[in-house]
DNA sequence: CCTAAAATATACCGATTGGTATTTTAACAT
DNA sequence: ATGTTAAAATACCAATCGGTATATTTTAGG
């Protein structure tokens, strides 16, 4: 790794919390150079400009999210374990304990869907994976008969992603982890009907 | 209604979508003179700064979408239908054709949390009531034997708000009103479900 | 119709915005 | 150790930011 390459990935590590909290147009060059301790020169000699920042943070922040999730499933040996995982994930970015600002694929889906469309591309190509992810599941439940076979994959994984989402926008805007366990224990109650 | 009065309305009237697609921090007072055809001097005659304009334009936000939301629920008889007023409504400001750049509540929500306490504080209040509303009605549907008396009247009105704002965040952001069809079904199978 | 007050426009302010050209410093291979 | 290149800092830019003081226009009451 060459010293470029380092403080680019220091740049976007110090300034990824940063645009998760405030938004593409609420992180001021400022706010960047101050997190860093770098100088404006130093921030320009290693992204052509502001955008190709954020779109670096988001790929930090939605990486540190997925790659967590992706470590917690594995850990799961059922289907229905395995789609059950975002509820005890998500819980530590609420209280800010990982990704700061909360989840980064709802902050910036918000925020970018309609003044940013190169960033609503990364975080509308990040939802279908996620779609497509869970939908996969499914399908593998299905086939091992852990799932009922009437269930549609597809349904079944955007539903989840909305009450976690929408589970996320609560719980965090009412600092309540109450409401968050309450919503969650919803999610369980749909998984268990699923087979 | 005195010419001030008129003006301020009319202010917020054409800045309210503005800040609901921009979000605090993304619009700038440029855009308000834009939208409106004032000067600046006329916009800080009639507000002290930008601030108040925002909250003004949530509070104009919030109010379409909730007048909305009541009328299409006093239309409705049974509590069940009256909890699945969302699907139809939502529906309207996810293509934009009400309250242009989607829900109100999830984009402030989102925008505001970490960002602008006193914007914080009016989503806050509107989803705590939000939240009530649907509990009552839980309540109400629970004394009418409609019901089941088992059911949790606070969970099933974060159930819900959190499968609807949700299902707006993800529909539109993949511009896919087929995506909330199917959240909106299992809302349905969900309410369904409770008695 | 005239006048006082209210409302809007004009012209300006310092600070900050994103961005760049240039200089200085640090890294590294020979 | 030195020369070369890469990286970071300095100093600057025009444009825009939110906001204000003042001048002009509009409104409304007598």
């Amino acid at each position: 790794m060459t010293k470029a390459e380092k403080t680019r990935n220091f740049i976007v590590e110090k300034t990824a919390p940063i645009f998760n909290m405030k938004g593409y147009a609420g992180t001021s060059l400022n706010d960047i150079t101050a997190a860093t301790g770098l100088t404006k020169g130093s921030i320009y000699g290693n992204f052509a400009n502001k955008d190709e920042v954020a779109l670096a943070a988001f790929d930090y922040n939605l990486k540190n999210v997925s790659s967590r999730i992706d470590a917690e499933m594995s850990r799961q040996d059922s289907i229905k374990d395995k789609l059950l995982v975002y509820i005890n994930i998500y819980q530590k970015f609420i209280d800010g304990s990982a990704s700061e600002g909360g989840c980064p694929v709802l902050n910036t889906a918000i925020d970018a869907d309609d003044t940013h469309p190169e960033l609503r591309g990364k975080v509308l190509k990040a939802v279908l994976n996620w779609k497509n992810k869970i939908a996969k599941l499914v399908e593998l439940g299905i086939a091992n008969k852990e799932l009922n076979a009437d269930n549609n994959p597809e349904q079944i994984a955007l539903t989840i992603i909305a009450m976690v989402e929408g589970g996320i926008m609560i719980s965090k805007l009412t600092a309540n982890t109450e409401y968050w366990s309450l919503i969650m224990d919803s999610l369980k109650k749909y998984v268990d009907g699923l087979g």
